[in-house]
DNA sequence: AAGACGAAAGTGGTTGA
DNA sequence: TCAACAACTTTCGTCTT
């Protein structure tokens, strides 16, 4: 088979599946391949770290390496978080003095030929940014450069700034990944304020006919409980609190952040983990009152002896 | 003293006329 | 466009451990 090379998560040249050793979520090491599905998920907490992973490989099988060498006539893959693709040629070879430093000049002319493509890589290095901050996995990077390359081709960028499209785009694109972060953490990292964000997250998902289905709270259990240094038990003990909760119609009209904060300081109450409603606080974004209205509504519709 | 509780008032978003 | 509304936050005094 091809040779794998270690690289940096910043490496935009091989950051498919084979790039990814760890969950984002969990940090868990014991990542499954589905080659079926086509995707890459988390045996610990079940995330789907990466989907297509065989479609981006070489559609052939080298038995040696010679016949890898042969059969290897492209050089890197195409990747939507370089401005032209990453499809195109840096001239660094032998050339010397004033036709070297020419070539150069034509070539970074070319490439950032106007000020939308200059503005472009401002936004692609912006969404890296916030993307490596939050600990965010290569498809998703991959989904907010390609929604912002659309939102650039219906000419939705005009009159709103780089930084509200960027951090807009990576909020959908976490939305459609089920790794929900919050406005608030988005707004957070980002130079715009959340209010900036949110509307431009809603005009871009009505201008480009976008759907994002609603966030589950059990999206944000494993990330809240390894915030919080639970384990997987009580992780799965939140999650069914969760279903309980859905299948009773306690959740409709709730926070989502809510309901999973609520539903982790029970979970850790019953596994004689107890957290503070601060800490719990703290780790979610929601306040101790929500905290607290939430888990008294679980508790009581439920029937949990919570005891502390 | 820390943590939990709950009342009251304020904020920002949604909905429907 | 405006008012009504529910969810959520902030603040704060009180109770419990």
């Amino acid at each position: 088979m091809t040779p794998k090379k270690d690289t940096d998560e910043g490496n935009a040249n091989a950051d498919y599946g084979d790039a990814i050793r760890e969950c984002p979520e969990c940090c868990s090491k014991n990542l499954i391949r589905d080659y079926e599905k086509a995707e890459l998920f988390c045996k610990e907490c079940g995330l789907i770290v990466a989907e297509n992973i065989i479609d981006l490989g070489p559609e052939w099988r080298a038995f040696d390496s010679d016949q890898n060498s042969r059969r290897t006539r492209v050089g890197a893959p195409m990747t939507y978080r370089i401005h032209d693709k990453g499809l195109s040629t840096q001239v660094t070879g032998s050339l010397t003095g004033r036709g070297q430093q020419k070539l150069k000049k034509w070539q970074q002319r070319i490439q950032i030929a106007n000020a939308s493509e200059k503005s472009f890589v401002f936004a692609l290095s912006e969404i890296e940014r916030m993307a490596s901050v939050l600990k965010l996995p290569p498809n998703i990077r991959e989904a907010a450069s390609m929604l912002y390359r659309k939102a650039m081709k219906k000419d939705l960028i005009r009159g709103r700034s780089i930084e509200s499209i960027a951090a807009a785009v990576l909020y959908i694109s976490c939305r459609q990944y089920c790794v929900p972060r919050t406005m608030a953490e988005i707004g957070d990292i980002s130079q715009v304020r959340v209010k900036e964000i949110r509307r431009t997250y809603r005009y871009l998902l009505r201008e480009l006919d976008l759907k994002v289905i609603p966030v589950s709270p059990v999206d944000f259990v494993p990330r809240f409980c390894s915030l919080l240094d639970l384990n997987g038990a009580i992780q799965s003990r939140a999650i069914e609190i969760l279903k309980r909760a859905t299948e009773d119609e306690l959740t409709s009209g709730r926070g989502p952040i809510g309901l999973a904060a609520a539903a982790i300081y029970i979970a850790a109450i019953l596994s004689g983990e107890h957290r503070t409603q601060k800490k719990v606080s703290d780790a979610t974004g929601v306040t101790e009152v929500t905290i607290r209205t939430r888990y008294k509504e679980l508790s009581e519709h439920l029937c949990i002896e919570v005891l502390r």
